[in-house]
RNA sequence: GGUCGCGUAGCUCAGUUGGAUAGAGCAUCUGCCUUCUAAGCAGACGGUCAGAGGUUCGAAUCCUCUCGCGAUCACCA
């Protein structure tokens, strides 16, 4: 039991002895800095069951709570505000608790598993922002589920077959010579994306010449030779024709190799792959037994689909009237499949705020259908990367290149950390991965640390930041612990039961206490922004602390100590937090 | 037009069961390296919480309306 709860038992036996009320609830909430105090009575919403004033119900509720509870050491009383100050006792008792707890915040057992999705691009362009955000927000929801107490898997849906790879091959043969990523030195992701630009700009040109012939745009886009190609390309795919699947094969592969390199520099990674030229047919089936279900109904044109009116929703497709899929069924199949896959017991879709539509018709689909688990998705919708100029668009060139903006972070770092030089003694490789991790960290924080659902405005003018409420500051905090700790050279793991905290070491304690709380509220509300911002909090007090406060230069050997194991575990839930961004820190910096 | 989301300091963002005088970082300004790493610390400046009503002891937070921005509403993905 926590404080909290042991203290709410006794004010409700306080006020049953004292005025005869059975309390409904009892509310806390943590002093604020301005008073003095650990945490806090509010006790205005008694008064609607005890007649009294707020002043004097405080202070009878704060004699008796010392008298019987040894952990409270003494309280006040503002306003409807009873400030309660707890016993050094109690916070040393937590922390030897926790020192040696390698687990610290996180849950050693799962209780059930679940797949997060948090890829799913289309082979036909290389990675950019927008998949950057989508990534890292996947990946840290899914390493925070985990520390709640979940099995996870993570999965990519790769959307390989379609019309858009299509359009770069048909580029290719046209205007390729042969090149592959071996003859042009190119990133095989990068190659392809460069045809389908080629293809965009071929297109285009073609329109602009049946406009001039007097056609309409909507006729000069549909009759353009180029694009029926792309078409007809289509149809031989789905036909199975040889030299079609070939190339298809070939220069998928050279996107998928491309992408794994991405992938790696930004360290995520995936349990499960699936591709969309394996799914697409999947969910007919599933369509025909809901319609003898009932769950949808068929038009006299043969098209398939659910009325969704009756919950304020429209009327939705779920199979064409020539008989093929659309991506709800694709989508209806895969769900399906990969909790026989898996024996999961639910899904989390990391994918853009604009299929919030599509998303609420899948799972509402799912659950008239009957499906348990259907109560157990969840999309994880974020808010779009934009730029000053609007919206990213691959097609007009204006995208922030995944791989080079990676690289243009690590070279911060290296400018920033060479003009600071303070790596003496370290190789060039040990000074390179530093880098790296330092400019990753940058980039996953800036992008980690704001609410999911709220789009990002990234201006590529304006760098990163380094400095502030930034991935390096807390990784440099971090740096600052490992020396103090290498400079220890003495015994300090005995427990310290008994000793006089000063307040900037009480306030580390009590930040220190609300990291497994934080966990789970990210955990459920699949946010790592609260995990981000209790680091920083973390960070910020302990950056005061040290700067405030001598750690190895005081005489008092249980100071001493105490302050080191202090700093050691405020590292470790740094480093604990930060695995669950998935951002790395460095020993030195 | 219907639906959903967002609107907090010059800029980027916190503020999650409704609680005390709305908090950080950047930028600007002032101090602090002869002590454990100054990517730091201590401080100053900066607010009509988009606007108007309502709910109540109390509202940035809940409800209604208005304004602004974005997304979505296809036999597209």
């Amino acid at each position: 039991m926590n404080v909290q709860e042991t203290l709410s038992v006794q004010v409700k036996k306080a006020v049953k002895n004292l005025y005869q009320v059975e309390l409904e609830s009892v509310e806390f909430q943590p002093t604020r800095k301005d008073f003095e105090g650990d945490i806090t009575l509010v006790t205005f919403p008694m008064l609607r069951q005890i007649k009294t004033n707020p002043v004097q119900l405080g202070e009878a509720i704060g004699q008796y709570l010392v008298e019987k509870n040894p952990e409270i050491q003494k309280y006040n009383v503002v306003q409807g505000f009873l400030n309660i100050v707890l016993a050094d006792q109690y916070f040393l008792n937590f922390f030897g608790r926790i020192k040696d707890d390698a687990n610290f915040g996180k849950a050693s057992e799962y209780a059930e598993a679940i797949m997060v999705e948090y890829s799913s691009p289309n082979t036909n362009k290389p990675l950019h922002l927008g998949h950057i955000r989508n990534n890292l927000l996947g990946y840290s929801v899914a390493e925070i589920l985990r520390a709640s107490g979940k099995k996870v898997y993570k999965t990519q849906i790769i959307n390989d077959r379609g019309i858009h790879i299509c359009k770069s091959m048909l580029a290719w043969q046209r205007f390729g010579n042969g090149e592959t990523p071996e003859t042009s030195g190119l990133k095989g992701d990068k190659l392809v994306g460069n045809f389908y630009v080629k293809f965009d700009k071929a297109y285009k040109e073609e329109i602009s010449y049946l406009l001039a012939q007097g056609k309409t745009e909507d006729e000069a886009k549909a009759e353009a030779p180029i694009i029926k190609d792309a078409q007809e390309m289509l149809r031989k795919w789905e036909a199975g024709d040889k030299e079609v699947v070939e190339l298809w094969k070939t220069m998928n592969q050279w996107v998928y190799n491309g992408f794994e390199e991405t992938y790696q520099k930004l360290g995520v990674d995936f349990d499960k792959n699936y591709y969309e030229s394996d799914t697409y047919l999947l969910g007919k089936n599933v369509v025909a037994e809901g319609l003898e279900k009932g769950v949808f109904y068929r038009k006299d044109d043969g098209s398939v689909w659910i009325d969704l009116t009756d919950e304020g929703l429209d009327e939705k497709i779920v199979l064409r009237s020539d008989g093929t899929a659309v991506y709800m069924t694709q989508d209806i199949g895969t769900a399906i499949q990969r909790v026989q896959d898996f024996h999961i017991n639910g899904m989390v879709y990391t994918v853009g705020n604009e299929q919030d539509y599509h998303f609420k018709v899948l799972f509402l689909i799912l659950k008239k259908l009957g499906y348990e688990w259907a109560e157990n998705l969840y999309h994880l919708s974020y808010g779009m990367v934009d730029l000053p100029s609007g919206k990213m668009k691959s097609r007009e060139g204006t995208v922030v290149d995944a791989d080079d903006l990676i690289e243009e972070m690590t070279a911060t770092a290296r400018k920033i950390s060479e003009e600071l030089g303070k790596l003496d003694g370290y190789s060039e490789a040990e000074k390179e991965e530093l880098y790296r991790i330092i400019g990753l960290g940058a980039l996953k924080y800036y992008i980690l640390k704001v609410d999911p659902r709220k789009r990002i405005l990234f201006n590529p003018e304006e760098s990163v930041d380094f400095q502030g409420n930034t991935g390096p500051f807390i990784q440099y905090t971090y740096a600052r612990i490992q020396s103090i700790l290498r400079k220890a050279d003495f015994d300090y793991s005995q427990p310290i039961l008994d000793y006089n905290l000063n307040d900037k070491e009480k306030q580390l304690i009590k930040q220190l206490q609300l990291y497994p709380e934080t966990v789970q509220l990210a955990a459920e509300n699949h946010s790592p922004a609260l995990v981000a911002n209790y680091t920083y909090e973390l960070v910020k007090e302990f950056n005061s602390f040290y700067q405030n406060v001598t750690i190895l230069g005081t005489e008092d050997e249980t100071e001493k100590k105490f302050r080191v194991q202090l700093s050691k575990s405020v590292g470790e839930v740094i480093k604990s937090s930060f695995e669950l961004l998935g951002i790395q820190v460095p020993e030195r910096m």
